[in-house]
DNA sequence: CGATATTCATTGCGCCCGCAACTATATACC
DNA sequence: GGTATATAGTTGCGGGCGCAATGAATATCG
């Protein structure tokens, strides 16, 4: 009846790799969520927050977030009707927008980091020795590259895998 | 500007643990698709196919995904209408429904569960070396063991971390 | 034993987001 | 240069799921 493979370690690696992903973005979640703003609301502003001039075409939010341009809309029409962006016009392609991040969408992150960090601290880094942490990055740094949706911010050439 | 925060390497290391997350289980939830399942649907199925006689309380798989309790009323609703579990009365506890896994239910996981754990061993274990996959795991555990959001299936006792 | 509190499951409502269709602009090709 | 194709972004629609309220059964406690 199959009774073997249905507890193939690797079913049970990849339901650890779930349970330790859930639960860390639980504990983040609950404090993003005191600032007002979701997961993906608080991911769209730190990219902006960390790219030139804090801004970014919507193409390249949807690049590098979970979601689909239509997604992307929608998470930026929240914030801009929070006054946490705004979009503006993409001079040299008249079909692209760029939202960037606003005055108040700074303070707003600057506001959340430190204790973001601290919680991160908390729940994930600050478990493991410095050995430790490393050898777990480096994992999932092989993952990473292995499946990468797209992965790295800016990176336009994307290697096809068959 | 807190434009050294915003590069934390701890931020960094939620966002690989993010990329590395999503990307595998993207590449999950295509072939599990395919047998006309949702990540999720296929999840609730592993679980009662591992589970003493195919079946588990409503509140138990509540506890052992990510959904509440509405979540697993619908997830369930699914898989019954397409006829892959049943609800059947709990005979100790008349307010409790057992969902229970059907011939066709463990069918459908059969055939799904080979591939299934092909893929696993392409984009995640098998990338890795032994020692390598175990340190990740071992990290993945301590973390896991940290933000706990019930973990273990059929623990009763809950430590609670303040 | 009887009143109160708790637990199991379901349901109405609303948010979030993917898909596919659509508009506008840009690029490719003859 | 003009037509075909590709790309950026938005929108209607529908599905999935959390929250809070509800009903039913059970547990607790005076």
């Amino acid at each position: 009846m199959a009774h073997e493979i249905i507890d193939d370690p690797r079913i049970t690696a990849v339901g650890l790799f779930n349970e330790a992903y859930l639960g860390l973005n639980a504990k983040l979640a609950c404090q993003i969520a005191q600032f007002g703003l979701s997961p993906i609301e608080f991911e769209v502003l730190l990219r902006l927050g960390r790219s030139p001039n804090g801004q970014l075409r919507m193409t390249d939010l949807a690049a590098q977030t979970s979601l689909t341009a239509s997604g992307v809309t929608r998470v930026v029409d929240r914030l801009e009707r929070d006054a946490l962006v705004k979009r503006t016009a993409c001079p040299s392609d008249r079909r692209s927008l760029y939202t960037v991040i606003t005055q108040s969408g700074q303070q707003k992150l600057n506001a959340a980091l430190p204790e973001h960090v601290r919680l991160i601290e908390e729940w994930f880094t600050g478990r493991l020795t410095t050995e430790a942490l490393d050898d777990l990055l480096s994992g999932l740094r092989t993952v990473r590259d292995a499946v990468r949706p797209g992965a790295e911010a800016g990176v336009k050439s994307a290697v096809q895998v068959h």
